[in-house]
DNA sequence: TAAACTTCTTGACACAGTCCAGAATTGAGC
DNA sequence: GCTCAATTCTGGACTGTGTCAAGAAGTTTA
């Protein structure tokens, strides 16, 4: 099991021309266990695997990894960057207070929230949408 | 004209319970002025008109400003904080190229925007909504 | 005009992330 | 299996954006 995620960690990244290396299958498998982990808790939960790695390396993998589309990143404002395993068109739904993030999938399907009522002769790659609210916790915890 | 238009933050400060200090209306005019500028624009901006104003009054101005709604304060990815004085429901078409901002009108009207599939529970206060792509100036020049 | 409160100034500091140069690792071809 | 070229990792310095803190200055209310 955890054996066949290594295979196919390995495999995306031959995939994409990416050398294989114990830093990025470890960054790989954190970001998928980690749901939305910030650049310095998948550097703990690396480090915790593999002894001692630098946050360079943590940030260069992130950094490859996304440029590649095998994980994306996000980044809320007032909260420093995301990352995820999900790499569909999906958004987002995060909480004020405490700054949990959940996913949600697009509101209508394949990839209309791309039609902005004017594009100003913009090419239009991508839609973000943050949901920005109070989660279930935090409105009976302290409300 | 001028001078309406100072009349009017003026109001809109003591509206909401504000000091007017001439600080705080030359950020005010300089977010009105310069759409979607940096604190850093704005600073400058703010010292061609005063002379002397830390930087720290700016960023003073600009959350207290935000904080009660007389500006708006946008955070997009890989940029730092912007700000302009639409304070109505719209949202942002941004260049991945240069970083240019447009406003564009919420697509569905009023807010319904704000309602994903599945609101897992939250409270949802706000849909923010940003459509990035490459500006007409940016698919010419270099292509 | 004075007291109470708010705001501004200056300088130090925090955080997230990048740059750099040399050392180590990896993959491809022999 | 080796060897070499390409890529990646390490450690440390550094940058940009923004906040904190304490005292000085300004503003409001009575």
């Amino acid at each position: 099991m955890s054996h066949r995620k290594h295979q196919d960690y390995t495999a995306s990244l031959k995939a994409s021309g990416l050398q294989v290396t114990a830093q990025r299958l470890a960054v790989l498998r954190s970001v998928q266990t980690q749901h939305h982990a910030t650049a310095d808790e998948i550097c703990e939960q690396v480090r915790s695997e593999l002894g001692t790695v630098s946050r360079q390396a943590v940030y260069d993998a992130l950094n490859t990894l996304s440029e590649n589309g095998l994980i994306r990143r996000i980044e809320p404002a007032g909260s420093p960057s995301r990352y995820e395993s999900r790499t569909d068109n999906h958004h987002h739904l995060i909480c004020r207070q405490c700054g949990k993030v959940l996913d949600v999938d697009c509101a209508h399907g394949e990839a209309p929230c791309m039609d902005p009522p004017d594009t100003h002769g913009f090419q239009i790659q991508e839609a973000e949408v943050i949901y920005w609210g109070i989660c279930p916790d935090c409105q009976s915890h302290h409300q």
